[in-house]
DNA sequence: TATGAATGAGGGTTCATTCAT
DNA sequence: AATGAATGAACCCTCATTCAT
């Protein structure tokens, strides 16, 4: 009469949750339905109540990371005034991201891997060059909007700069996946000092 | 008295390559052996008189790949002069590798991969260390270099840029791999025009 | 909430059953799992829902050929009361479990042949002489109950006799492989005539 | 000119005394040809110049024990007077082929364990067969000898206690195979005494 | 005669997905 | 809605045998 009420959308989330930290540990091929339904504590035919394939769940994971970075950025980027302290704020995000996350880091990469091999995985990378054109195209923006306003100086490449930064951040999160100790956040900062020296109008131009 | 005569060496390496074709077109998992067997033309008992396992040849791909990467900046930087120029070099070496060898990128990500997932892959994980050591050590040296001669300002943190610039050259590969239109040989070089600007001494310094 | 309900240990056994019918016909190495899971009328891959591997699904039909015998041999014994009739009762439960079961005797012959080439059979081995340790200090225990109520005499080496009596019923288990034509149970009985009068106590002894 | 003077036959036994020691180590189907070609300090392909295929070896093999064992035992028979020392010494020479040969005793094993199982194995069960039926026969007529002169009673089963003889002296080599630390030489001898009793006529017979 | 590189059929095992309950 | 037993395609690897030299 009164089928068992779900919050299907909860179960779903946790799901998720279950499945991010075993892809995580094991990669998407090490990965077994049978391991992630143990994790999220139910039944392995129940996944395919939620998901309709092995790849779908991972979809949904990486879903969750894009937009859980983006959401972080966003609310970040919200208060800041200059250009300049857009770009570090969107450096320091990005590096509290990939330090709090880093256990979830290798789900990214796997999609890259995946996304760059085979040709079944549209989906993928689709949305990594969505999100891709996305971050640079904010980038672009902040930089666009510090020349306007004099901050950086106009003769420099802007979308070279922005597509070099977004390298950059990409490149950092492998490095730290590989070697924890390195400590990202101050290496970050002194980099943009240098890279923010060289972008700054020379002095006698005014 | 008399056995076949065959060059196991020749024959390893026609194998590899085939391989390295392989696993970038389909990646590690996705790869079989027999794939690999009919794209090199052998049976597929024979790749392992060559290599014991499938591994094995999927860690002699990525050997080729670091090994023949490694080579090319040597041989290019035997030349060069000053630090700048150095460091130049070695972007536009990278560039070039990464355009060239495009189709084959995907092997390295795919050992990113792997590295950082599962704990059974530690020769992946040390070689990657040890690579990525050499080369910022490599960028390292370039600097300082720069700094002694007064090409370049004495009061930058050297390592921090020296991993910001291996993260942007890892960067790059994989926008690359998503976007292949992508011009990075003069993004790289604006990029480097404004990293290396901040990196110069304060005209007035002197 | 309702799965498919089935009965595991049914299941389990019917496997049992359906491999020790193609062991016996074929050997460990010589049996295909594919064959068992025809055999068995279910798929492949569903003998690995109950039972770990071949090795093991091996030694559960080893295991359930030994505890077959056992039982029947406990079964038998427990109405007999002389020492002699014990005998000649395990004697002939043996016999008509050989007689019986002589289609899946070659099982026991394979662990025999497994348990004495490599090293890796540790379980074999171990079960092995456990049964062997038991069957013999069942028949020294008759022997020696046999000596005190006076029906054999105590001139002779128990343990001897009961080791020698245990080759005696591996071996007629051997011959009747291979020739079942062999009427075994008359042989035990005769031979058994004249292994007993030699056990007797000489007749002017009291 | 003149091929290469090979002396096959001696060849071909050095070849048998390697595979000799693999099969024995490793069983039948554990035993790979080429490990058997190492053994013997040959080329893998060079075991086909001598034997058709895995099996023809393997039968070679089992042929080499049954011969060493026939022969050791007519030898020892030939000096041999009466009928009761003519048995104590075919057990005395079973016995010392089983220890000093006890780390080939496999071979025979598993020439049981294969004739036991499969239907292609004709060869080795007609081997078999035959070996057990010499056995069996020269038995028997040592006992129907010692019927004749007395020695042993005329109303025991002589093929009875021939069959259960040979029994337990293959049942002996089992047990020795398992537990190496049992003197299989004394109870052999115990075993006789008993049996010989048992055999013997009563004494007011005469 | 001797060799060992090459082969490919065959087998144990895994696992995403289905479906009866 | 939830479950987990069942499935079979797919894959890595082994190895007896062949054959060019």
């Amino acid at each position: 009469m009164c089928p068992k009420i779900v919050d299907k959308k909860l179960k779903r989330q946790q799901l998720v949750k279950a499945a991010v930290s075993v892809f995580s540990e094991r990669g998407f091929k090490g990965t077994s339905m049978e391991e992630v339904s143990l994790r999220a504590g139910i039944g392995k035919g129940t996944i395919y109540e939620y998901f309709g394939s092995k790849e779908d769940l991972f979809y949904a994971c990486f879903d969750w990371f894009m937009k859980m970075t983006i959401d972080q950025a966003a609310e970040a980027l919200k208060e800041c005034a200059g250009s300049e302290e857009k770009l570090r704020t969107a450096a320091r995000v990005w590096t509290e991201v990939v330090i709090r996350y880093i256990d979830f880091c290798p789900i990214p990469l796997e999609v890259w891997a995946m996304a760059s091999t085979g040709s079944d995985n549209e989906r993928f990378s689709t949305s990594l060059k969505e999100m891709y054109a996305s971050f640079r195209t904010s980038i672009e923006e902040m930089l666009r909007e510090g020349q306007s306003s004099g901050e950086f100086r106009r003769d420099m490449d802007v979308t070279a700069i922005a597509i070099m930064l977004v390298s950059a951040f990409d490149g950092v999160l492998l490095q730290s996946l590989f070697d924890r100790s390195i400590h990202i956040s101050s290496y970050m900062n002194s980099f943009l000092d240098v890279l923010v020296r060289g972008m700054k109008p020379d002095l006698f131009e005014g």
